[in-house]
DNA sequence: ATTATATTTCGTCATATAACGAAATGGGAA
DNA sequence: TTCCCATTTCGTTATATGACGAAATATAAT
């Protein structure tokens, strides 16, 4: 059985990293606007970006002192970009998605970030 | 945050799980034809056979002592739909799926049950 | 009714997962 | 260098999950 993709099952399997993903839709994100937003420790929200990254869903890129991630809608797996097609489909009309990016929307990195 | 889409994920993120619905592709099952296959405990294969029954993926109906289990393909629920899609267009090239196919074309239920 | 069989539920165990804070890492900035 | 800060890793804890066998249910057959 092919772990590779049963783990793009697993990292879309709690609803956090689904959060983090529905946030990835509006940008480019470092690990403490997440932080902010879902309101977890910065451990916390880490360790979920890498579990999304071991799958494929999503690519980090160093810029500096900041590590952005966003959305691998260009996998070179098809697998995972139908899977990325469909959370971005689904979940729009969830409560907890609108607030997060409504939240989303004011955080700026340079103000939430080093406090 | 929507529990039952994310129990999709969940019910799809076990090895085990995505061997019983590439199983059902074949034909219905009852729980100790998947446990042949499978080599699982009868309480067990009965077990993920409700978590994907109530994330929605299969459907049983009794017939008499047995209780078969299929795939709900037809499910009024457009993102069941897909996924069920998703998981039968994959794991095609998959050696152990395609062993659990080769041995469930050899499994009659009047034979291996009751034993 | 009594037995047999298929399935489910229950109790338990081992492992996996998600959460946290603290410590370590890595790259600007002073 | 030294300091700062974003991120990762580590160690721990609580809960979730997957496995089993035994007991409980439900239905067929005798």
């Amino acid at each position: 059985m092919r772990r590779e993709t049963v783990n793009v099952f697993k990292a879309l399997s709690d609803s956090n990293r689904i959060r983090i993903i529905k946030m990835l839709e509006s940008r480019e994100l470092c690990v403490c606007e997440v932080r902010e937003v879902l309101d977890l420790s910065t451990s916390t929200v880490s360790k979920h970006l890498s579990i999304l990254r071991d799958a494929g869903l999503v690519i980090d890129s160093k810029d500096g002192k900041w590590v952005n991630f966003r959305l691998n809608r260009s996998s070179e797996k098809s697998f995972v970009r139908s899977q990325l097609e469909l959370v971005i489909k689904s979940f729009s009309d969830d409560e907890k998605v609108a607030a997060d990016r409504r939240k989303l929307a004011k955080v700026d990195r340079n103000v939430i970030c080093g406090v």
